[in-house]
DNA sequence: TTCTATGCAAATTCTTTGCATATCT
DNA sequence: AGATATGCAAAGAATTTGCATAGAA
């Protein structure tokens, strides 16, 4: 259930890259995106922001992350809407990757995955299409909750 | 463009076999969202609801897309937020299906893909998940666009 | 210094909910 | 009849914005 590291390179130090003014709170929220082990919607990376910095402000959470959105530097997923109605963040990933968003335990599992150059030759070739991000979401039942349903249920 | 038709049974016709009770507003509703031509948010399915009945109320439409969004008669997209903040909804497709979101012209494609036998298994095999719904969107630039930039620019 | 980001608070936008009435089965 | 859905209006969330000040380059 962990996160690979996006990249080689700091979020910072790519906001840095593409000319950002790098404040405090951007400090703050690069470093805590980076290492978030999970998916974050506004409200905790907020949370998690006033830990380090009590004064930042909700505001600056949501113009930072939507300046990091159109910069490309993260994405904004709604896993499907299966874990909830909110709206998570991570650091774009450098490649394709899969979230698998178990429906029975909510649990989002991120799988390697090694389908990309095909999946993006291919529709290259027959769509003319030529991809630049790609989000795969697979809403299911990952093997733990599989082996718990065809236990027999032990009533409560 | 253009959408396949998501199912041989009309979207009415499962609701009714899932016991829905069948209202007027959710026959205006569910003929609206079998037949739509592109993705809707919210706010345009009640817009084109009203047409066909005036009295029908926004709260209905969201109650009505929750249900159905919880029988997994509807899916609710957000295109990566490409084309916008908004909550797109269709109805669940039979099978896999990938949207192709333009970076550019903001346009939606849907292109038939014979992926997905493929990829379930393998995410089967060696994640032990169980996928029940995909969904895989790719943001990048659609073959029109690509010809227009490649081309010199006519400055305004 | 100059330009941009931030905090704050108010304003928007989107969505949900309580309740009385209407409607479906 | 009995259960559920609807309209309405008001409440709630989530997110954005104007403005004066603080802070980065």
């Amino acid at each position: 259930m962990k996160m690979a590291p996006a990249h080689d390179v700091s979020l910072l130090e790519r906001m840095k890259s593409m000319g950002l003014r790098l404040t405090g709170q951007r400090r703050v929220l690069a470093e805590l995106l980076d290492g978030a082990a999970d998916h974050l919607d506004a409200e905790q990376v907020y949370q998690r922001a006033r830990v380090k910095d009590p004064s930042i402000h909700r505001a600056t959470v949501y113009r930072t992350l939507n300046r990091l959105k159109k910069l490309g530097l993260v994405d904004e997923l709604d896993l499907m809407h299966i874990s909830g109605e909110r709206h998570y963040y991570e650091v774009r990933p450098r490649t394709l990757h899969i979230h698998l968003v178990c429906t029975a335990c909510k649990g989002v599992d991120e799988p390697s995955e090694s389908f990309w150059d095909e999946l993006k030759r291919r529709v290259e070739q027959e769509n003319g299409f030529r991809p630049e991000v790609v989000r795969i979401e697979m809403a299911g039942t990952c093997a733990p909750c599989q082996r718990k349903r065809s236990r027999p249920t032990v009533s409560a």
